[in-house]
DNA sequence: TGTACATCAGTGAACGCGCGTTCACTGATGTAC
DNA sequence: TGTACATCAGTGAACGCGCGTTCACTGATGTAC
């Protein structure tokens, strides 16, 4: 019914279940970002993707099968927008640190790093949520390790690459616990971070 | 009535009282730490202080208030903690190190510090359960601060000791997540936190 | 090409359950006389 | 010191509500003939 009010529609069902798991999982992976994971229901996620929780069902097999897609679906994106953020910039670990430690990521939690928005909650949640969120750590750490230059510190590119993952994890998530209180000290912690993370990195 | 099964409870009542308010304190902090703010409900609080929730909002106006005073608990002790620990060893950042980024911090979650349980969670909290955190932050940041030696970064010792307050946070929180899937990353993230805070810290 | 039928994504009512909070009540505390 | 009474921490039933999940059913898709 609805698909045939929606348009045109020819070459539907198959493609539309797709459209429609795909909404699903974008839905779950914004609010998951925005209220948590324990925070949001699945009545909400399949409202905000335009179905009813009897189609969530119909695509995975309970909330943590969603989650852990959502997970690996936004990690996947912000990977891509991670590595995009460079462009033409000259130093790619400088555009790489701009896009991972800024008050837009730390403001925009529903667009921002599902990384930085569920690091600590993560490791409650079900062992397949916890393995896409690993599996999205090493890859964005190789991606840092890559565009690693010369550092004071004596320590090899991966454990500095290391460092800068989990250290800017953990700046946006205390910068945004921050912002109500004390906003000063939470641009500081980015400010901060960004310039020590710079140096360690070998930014240049 | 309870009282009086209990014992001799000479001077009882305001006495009493403040035991059974620190005991749903102890608990809430303990429960909020293992099972994350969400994931815990007054009930199963008030049990593990031995009381029933209608207790609990005899001591808090609601549950957001249990968890402030609970956060500031929770990082009072830990802060107590942290600077206990330096004892009679040489190098009191080493110590601190030691302590906030360790297996044993990894693997107790209901007993170790609840910024690293909660890094990502307490922004979506009430604001008096950030309010809470980020005191605790700035508390233990300027004891780290006072300890550091000289560093090989261009960098006040304020912005060193923010950097790895975050980073520790960070590192802890994915070190969880880890645990399971990727152990060895766990201890690699560990490892590697600890070697390269202590160079940045001036550690000697 | 046209008809009969199996498939299956999606609907919406219903399930048992736990949530945070309220409230009438209990009974010991500790004060007023 | 002994009696009457106000206080208030704590009890436990009850509130409305949202949770994750199940299930009988719908109806369009797309295949078999």
């Amino acid at each position: 019914m609805t698909a045939n009010i929606a348009g045109l529609d020819m070459k539907v069902t198959k493609e539309k279940a797709a459209k429609n798991r795909q909404a699903l999982v974008d839905a779950a992976s914004r609010l998951f970002r925005a209220k948590g994971m324990d925070g949001v229901g699945v009545a909400e996620i399949s409202k905000a993707a335009g179905l009813t929780h009897g189609a969530l069902y119909a695509q995975f097999a309970s909330k943590d099968a969603l989650a852990a897609a959502a997970m690996s679906a936004g990690l996947e994106r912000s990977l891509k927008a991670l590595t995009g953020s460079a462009g033409e910039r000259p130093s790619a670990l400088g555009a790489y640190l701009d896009f991972l430690i800024s008050t837009r990521q730390r403001d925009n939690l529903s667009t921002g790093c599902p990384m930085t928005a569920s690091a600590s909650e993560v490791s409650r949640q079900d062992e397949s949520v916890c393995a896409s969120f690993v599996a999205g750590f090493e890859a964005m750490a190789r991606e840092i390790e890559a565009v690693l230059g010369p550092s004071a510190l004596e320590a090899t590119a991966r454990q500095r690459a290391l460092l800068i993952m989990a250290a800017h994890i953990g700046t946006v998530a205390v910068a945004r616990a921050a912002f109500k209180s004390e906003p000063a000290l939470s641009d500081e912690l980015i400010e901060t971070a960004r310039q020590l993370l710079g140096q360690i990195g070998g930014e240049g």
